[in-house]
RNA sequence: GCCCCCGUAGCUCAAUUGGACAGAGCGUCGGCCUUCUAAGCCGAAUGUUGCAGGUUCGAGCCCUGCCGGGGGCACCA
């Protein structure tokens, strides 16, 4: 099911109203801009609010105050809707009607895994989300995961909004580091074997290169010894990526297209995009270097794509990759890379403009570092020195679900403080846990229905105007926000809304739950319907946050 | 030196993109278990939104300048 957001449609209504009370002459004539509807933060205010009269004050030349009541007084009120309140200074509030409050659980089993789903005009459109992109040299690090859960997330929230969602992986499968990687695990191979070798520093010192040694062994003793670094290269990188895609996995998270950088050679775009950047004129030779005229497009300086040696730099495949992001047709595009990118990214944008495309379908989304804690004590990691946890040993410590829910639990412009002892706590205190007990409620409800050997569907026909207390009403208007927080996620990119809701969500439910009681003996019949009927709901729309999130909905815990 | 992010309650962070009295969690204090899981609920206290100006009917949010913290500034990726 699909529907339009109410706070579009009163909206339209408001605007349609400034224009009556034009034509009746209670407000004098002026552009009529779009209303901004919108919840107010006190509930006490409303459901929804507009603050048109403030703003229009000037062009119409008239008090705030009255310009609210010539609006209000030519609102033709949709069917939801209950009272309509003008209030000083001139804010414009709207209050749901009860009753349509009351049949939500209606709309939201009707809607069942779908719900939330809306139609904002990007039904059929196509969107990209590449993230986490971790060339395969080793074990998917902390900050891949976040960039890769915040990715995940969102494209989650973008099918939810009508796009066809394509997740794109994209890494290096060639040259220094894969160099660097087959020498690394073939001095460890040697090593293993009693010969000879030794680590340099530029190498990669993690444990996993001899984990992979062993492999070799295990599977060949000693017969790769003459064999050259390509070989060791070749069979690293495979193994690491399989071993990658398979951690991700864990996470709930798949990705469509794996796009290796060495295609871009292989094809031939990357000589093709270097072509028609000179065709176009942003070429140019200094020091026996090609460089990119950037700061046409506002860099502060030119930037090197292909080096005196002749190597492209990373440059110029980026752009390459870019510029086939492009014809490819996306409507929107979004890049997800951590602090280590984040003066890189509008060079790629430039050379997308040079090759005649607008950068806007493309969105760059930076994300901060994500942090350990253990006994309330931060601990720093780091790559080269191989002292870090993976993704894979942080699944074993604390599941998933705590993975997914934290790493999107912050604004991405923050840093994740990842409190190992919290995430695996299991009480209130841990929101993962809180968040997953109230599915687990609804599930426990349902469970001793069953047992008590009661009809199933017995709530079918419930009468839901008996769901009149003020906290079941607070959690059903609560449950409507929800295709307001993925209209906004779906906005601005910013997936950690849906952690913040999810939380409010639960923290609107145990309350009833403590206090609207189903199964006991003092409840009388047709409210037990009725509530059953809200907790059936209620389970469904927590089913649907939590796998928006990509986290499971369990029945017990 | 230049660029990016951050600065909000004791701590960690939100704040519907410029709206109403700045909100949550943790921590602190006080209540609640013969009731569908207390893995929970109810209540209380807590603010010069880093500083100084500016724009606006209205600023945590926008502009300018400072101060402080983090990250980045390759012919590495």
């Amino acid at each position: 099911m699909e529907c339009m957001l109410q706070h579009h449609e009163l909206s339209a209504a408001v605007r349609a109203a400034i224009v009556a009370a034009q034509a009746a002459q209670t407000l004098p004539p002026f552009e009529v801009p779009d209303p901004v509807v919108e919840r107010p933060r006190d509930a006490t205010y409303g459901d929804y609010a507009t603050a048109i009269a403030l703003q229009l004050a000037r062009p119409a030349r008239m008090a705030p105050l009255k310009i609210a009541e010539a609006i209000a007084a030519h609102i033709v009120s949709p069917h939801y809707l209950g009272e309509i309140n003008v209030v000083p200074p001139g804010f414009i509030n709207f209050r749901l009607a009860d009753e349509w409050v009351q049949a939500l659980p209606a709309r939201i089993l009707e809607a069942d895994a779908e719900f939330g789903r809306i139609d904002i005009g990007h039904e059929g459109q196509s969107a990209q989300v590449e993230c986490v992109s971790a060339n395969p040299t080793g074990p998917i690090t902390l900050g891949r995961t976040r960039g890769g859960v915040i990715g995940d997330t969102l494209h989650r929230v973008l099918e939810a909004v009508g796009y066809n969602v394509t997740m794109e992986y994209y890494y290096n499968d060639a040259g220094r580091q894969i160099t660097l990687l087959g020498e690394s695990v073939k001095v460890r191979y040697l090593q293993q074997l009693g010969r000879r070798a030794k680590l340099l520093d530029e190498h990669y010192q993690g444990d996993y290169i001899i984990d992979l040694a062993k492999e070799l062994i295990a599977e060949h003793a000693d017969a790769l010894v003459d064999m050259p670094t390509d070989a060791f290269a070749e069979y690293a990188r495979d193994r690491i990526s399989q071993q990658q895609k398979a951690t991700l996995a864990r996470i709930g998270i798949f990705f469509d297209v794996y796009f290796r950088e060495q295609s871009l050679y292989e094809s031939g775009a990357v000589d093709h995009t270097l072509e028609a950047l000179r065709e176009n004129g942003y070429i140019y030779e200094k020091d026996g270097a090609q460089w990119f005229r950037s700061t046409d497009f506002g860099d502060e300086k030119d930037r090197v794509v292909v080096k005196a040696d002749g190597e492209p730099t990373y440059r110029l495949p980026d752009i390459a990759y870019h510029w086939d992001k492009a014809q490819r047709g996306f409507d929107l595009v979004v890049d997800i890379f951590g602090p280590d990118h984040h003066a890189t990214a509008p060079q790629v944008l430039m050379g997308v403009r040079a090759l005649g495309y607008d950068s806007d379908f493309v969105h760059t989304l930076l994300h901060q570092i994500v942090n350990l804690v253990r006994g309330g004590e931060q601990f720093k990691m780091s790559t080269r020195r191989g002292l870090f946890v993976t993704l894979d040993e942080l699944v074993d410590e604390v599941g998933a679900d705590a993975i997914r829910y934290f790493m999107i639990s912050r604004s991405a412009n923050s840093p994740v403080d990842f409190d190992l002892d919290l995430a695996v706590e299991r009480s209130d205190k841990n929101p993962v846990y809180y968040i997953q007990n109230a599915h687990v409620r609804c599930a426990g409800i349902f469970r001793k229905w069953a047992e008590a050997g009661l009809a199933e569907n017995a709530d079918e026909d419930a009468d839901l105007s008996l769901l009149t207390h003020e906290r079941e009403l607070a959690f059903l208007r609560k449950t409507l926000e929800l295709g307001d927080v993925l209209e906004m996620i779906a906005t601005t990119y910013e997936p950690h809304r849906l952690a913040f809701y999810a939380y409010d969500l639960a923290a609107l439910f145990h309350p009833v739950y403590e206090e609207c009681r189903v199964l006991h003996s003092e409840v009388p019949e047709p409210v037990r319907l009725a509530r059953l009927r809200f907790y059936r709901a209620a389970k469904v729309v927590f089913a649907r946050v939590l796998a928006l999130m990509g986290m499971s909905a369990p029945d017990v815990m």
